[in-house]
DNA sequence: CGTTTAGATGTAAACGTTTACATGCAAAAT
DNA sequence: ATTTTGCATGTAAACGTTTACATCTAAACG
């Protein structure tokens, strides 16, 4: 019942090292005892002991996914992403979300020393200086998710923000014409909220539009940051033809601000988001939105720090930077174009 | 910068067992010294090394999530559950699906003889006598999610599938009238599936539904399956009057088989859901469902391990077996009875 | 036939912690 | 004053594995 690799060394009067080299491919001993004791060792089904091999050698199977909060879809999806390619390389994935009252520096500051991972994968908001620092003394490899202004230690994944928002912004202004637009954005100290921030203003100022038909309304992500200012949107004297929300949450909650304030969309408000999450095709009308792949951004997000971990990094001293392309999905939620 | 207990021993001039002692609020040491230990151990901002210490004491404050892939809403609901108790009580969260090629057995015979987890809650469609072999090997706690059909030997947390589908489906009879009814259900040999079968049948008997008026049409939870059995329903010649699908994903395909055939729900065919995914009540028309509480059912699971993990289980010899309520969500998908 | 060499195996330490047991010392009991 | 008790601390083994180094054996070489 308890088979170590000790017990495979008595049945097969040989000394532990040996077996430990035997199960482990080590060229160095005969393709006869090799055999014997594989022989043995499936006889007693043994298993490593992935606890004590990653104590001694100072590193582990498992790698941490650092996430703010698991919350929606969005985590899911990354999981899913990361955890696939982990898996496939023998590694398992530690899910740690920086909970209410611990913040992401206690919780790093006992992962890093705990010995319990041997790799990291982090989501963050804003990527801040003792963050950085924390960071510093990690000695596992670190991949960082999201945004990442600021960035420029570690390897990163990103959705290309500014390209998802400039894309969707210039099609509401070059093919449906619309000349007063407002962004419903993300927190400032959030850097993908920042980044798409600065593609909305790029593109307005790049077709001429004025300033003040190019706002900025910022709310926090959620749905009812949503309802709460797009009814205040709606209220403007100079209500603009159309709300360009950071995400499709918000844009969500657009819809029930409308509804609310009895406008239809998009007739009297258009409203786009970014994410297309599952719900936003569903949605009456169907929601015009950026496609968000956040599936393949944790799967990038993984095969980078495997390649870290095995070594073969192509460019071990440069950081790698991969964006996630984006996808314009054009639905029912935004002025239909006279197509021809 | 490498700061274990050896080096606090050296400069408090103690030896390691003391250091040990004190900093695990082991009673037999003097105020004094513990004083002194945590001193000099915030200094060197000690952290333990949770690796060595798992691995000595034999367990893991690590807990296993094994899930059957790692998919959608549902999910990142039952993760974040088990992973809010988790995380208050020092244990982390490892997520393990049992993807593509790789079996349950298979990771549960790794996983279980790894030494890197402390109790495992494991989510089974079925469970079958090789997997309750397999885990009577396991020498950690463990807790199951989901149906558990067959099991009387693990604590248990599931759904109340039963009064879920019994509630919808007597509502749909007497409320509302219907004669005529189908069950699209989940695959057979998936627990909960055959749960929400039985009520079905269940009700349809006691209220003196013909049985040619209650059928059973089998999917497998998905949407596709939705699709294409939600076709077949509506070509039926003894056409029912309401699909009854086992869960959510199978009714919003349902929603395009009635669009496809050009029939409108509620009034050519009226449809309702288990589950209550984000999505329902987005649909036109909403959804009539029953409300899972999945991220409740996580947090019991984790109560659970957790109680059995800390010993003071109240009951170490009898099996806990926890039902989640369900709730009737009434919506739009069909018919409107008149109130009063 | 003796010596070198290379390859296979063994020996033992190491990783950081916990903990059973031993030791020592001071206060309490005689 | 001597013995007992109890408590604080120290000693050392243990957990299962890897790995640097030592040793042994047999083949290759002169």
């Amino acid at each position: 019942m308890v088979s170590t690799i000790k017990e495979i060394a008595r049945r097969a009067n040989v000394s532990i090292a040996t077996v430990s080299r035997a199960l482990n491919n080590n060229p160095k001993v005969t393709e006869q005892t090799r055999e014997l004791i594989q022989k043995i060792a499936d006889e007693l089904s043994y298993k490593p002991n992935l606890a004590a091999r990653n104590f001694v050698k100072k590193t582990s199977n498992v790698i941490g996914l650092i996430l703010p909060d698991i919350a929606d879809e969005f985590f899911s999806e990354l999981i899913k992403g990361i955890d696939e390619v982990c898996y496939d390389n023998d590694y398992y994935t530690m899910v740690i979300s920086t909970h209410r009252y611990r913040t992401l520096e206690e919780t790093l500051n006992s992962l890093i020393r705990s010995g319990l991972l041997g790799g990291l994968i982090i989501l963050i908001p804003n990527f801040t200086e003792p963050i950085k620092k924390l960071l510093s003394f990690a000695k596992m490899p670190v991949v960082l998710i999201g945004g990442g202004l600021g960035n420029n230690e570690y390897d990163i994944v990103s959705l290309d923000n500014y390209q998802g928002i400039y894309d969707i912004t210039k099609y509401l202004i070059r093919k449906c014409n619309y000349t007063n637009l407002v962004h419903l954005s993300g927190p400032i100290d959030n850097d993908d909220a920042a980044i798409r921030i600065q593609a909305f203003r790029d593109c307005c100022n790049e077709f001429n539009i004025p300033s003040q038909n190019a706002q900025i309304i910022q709310g926090d992500f959620t749905r009812s940051s949503g309802v709460l200012l797009g009814m205040e949107i709606m209220n403007l004297k100079n209500k603009p033809e159309v709300i360009v929300a950071a995400n499709d949450m918000m844009a969500l909650g657009c819809y029930d601000a409308a509804k609310k304030k009895g406008l239809s969309i998009p007739d009297d408000i258009a409203v786009t988001g970014f994410d297309d999450i599952f719900v936003s095709q569903y949605l009456t009308p169907s929601l015009t939105t950026v496609r968000a792949q956040i599936e393949k951004e944790g799967h990038q997000a993984a095969e980078l720090l495997m390649s870290k971990l095995n070594g073969n990094s192509h460019s071990p001293n440069t950081i790698n930077r991969i964006k996630i392309p984006t996808e314009l999905v054009i639905r029912n939620s935004i002025k239909q174009i006279n197509k021809g």
